[in-house]
DNA sequence: GCACTACTTGACCATTTGGTCAAGAAATTT
DNA sequence: AAATTTCTTGACCAAATGGTCAAGTAGTGC
């Protein structure tokens, strides 16, 4: 039957399953310590077949990394559709809480990969996310000239969110530790969202409710 | 190869200049990627003469992971120290952002490490990790109780401090980049610095003078 | 049916890895 | 200075690793 995107079609859904597994492994074990065989193994494949969807380990890695990429920015769009520094700032939190809840393996994978030196997405930080920065920081630096937040340097501020955000992903083992060895719940996710965000917004004498 | 003042090096001074190379060499490639031929590279040692001072890679991630913990504890200092969350608060901040500053690849090899699932600390953190936190907790709920500062889940909010400092550690090389590629100097240190501290602590309702 | 392409996989290989060892060189003690 | 302990190091090893390959099995188009 169909056709000519059946077969590609089978060919995403493999890749996928083999992506997921390794982004499992290499946010687990760190780009050095996945081996091929411990990815084969979770997607319940033989090592050949990896190599057959991805030539190398580091090509596997690449994917992973730049999928994730993709996700942290989408998070952005916050900041484009708001209205002020409230729903600007207070969403773009929200979401980025929200993907270290929903994606954490992810920000693993990134946080490793940023903290050994960016070897492979250096390109992607120089290019993708300097220019991101750049239009993020002009925005608030818009809302505090505009008196509508205190005064900040912007691209600190970006730092703090990301650091506070992403660390409930990255920190996880840590976090479940200090809570007990189990995992946060829903309550206390929404609890330590709030305590996020009400300290920052506050920090920056911004009023919560709009 | 022989080391120039080799001759004269007692055990502790060598073991030092192990730990010192195995820091950088693991803060760049993780566990599973640093070797020991590197660590004996970068220290100038032959890789049999490392071994006879740590017996096995695992034992000298764990010297390594362990020194960084008491430089870590060394920053609880400016807690029971304070008069109040000002001076508790604030001085917790700028002494853990010193160490991110002077100690980048240890808090590195410490989010690695704990990112992994902390295979080789899991007792430190069960044990002096949880411990420490819960005697903070309780003398910034004092606080709180006492009208010092805002209402805040006090465990939230050394998660925010842990997060904010030590981001300038770990990812040192994202900020660098953002950095237009130059690593930050004394005063975008200080104005660091003074933004982390300034968010939060007008966050926490602390008048930041006292 | 037949040819052709896409996929699967066990067996295999060159290289690298953590770790060992034994023989010797320095210190240190007696 | 002899004996003993501590340190140094090149050579070596078994195991693991990333990657290859050829022989086979589907699936697709004619």
């Amino acid at each position: 039957m169909s056709n000519s995107n059946g077969s590609k079609m089978r060919r995403q859904e493999k890749e996928k399953q083999i992506l997921l597994a390794a982004e499992k492994v290499f946010a687990e074990a760190g780009f050095g310590g996945a081996t091929m065989q411990l990815i084969a193994d979770v997607s319940g494949l033989p090592k050949a077949n990896i190599h057959y969807y991805f030539s190398t380990k580091e090509d596997l890695y690449r994917r992973v990394v730049s999928n994730i990429f993709d996700i942290w920015l989408q998070a952005a769009e916050a900041f484009d559709e708001s209205s002020g520094p409230a729903e600007g700032i207070g969403g773009y939190i929200d979401a980025k809480m929200e993907i270290s809840r929903r994606h954490p393996m992810g920000s693993k994978v990134w946080a490793s990969e940023v903290m050994h030196g960016a070897p492979v997405i250096q390109d992607y930080l120089e290019d993708v996310l300097v220019s991101w920065t750049e239009g993020r920081i002009e925005v608030i630096q818009h809302w505090i000239d505009d008196g509508l937040m205190a005064q900040t340097n912007p691209r600190h501020l970006l730092y703090m969110i990301w650091s506070t955000t992403q660390h409930y992903a990255d920190f996880q083992h840590q976090i479940e530790t200090l809570n007990g060895g189990r995992p946060l719940d829903d309550a206390e996710w929404q609890d330590a969202k709030a305590n996020v965000r009400g300290i920052i917004l506050r920090g920056l004498g911004i009023d919560e409710t709009g």
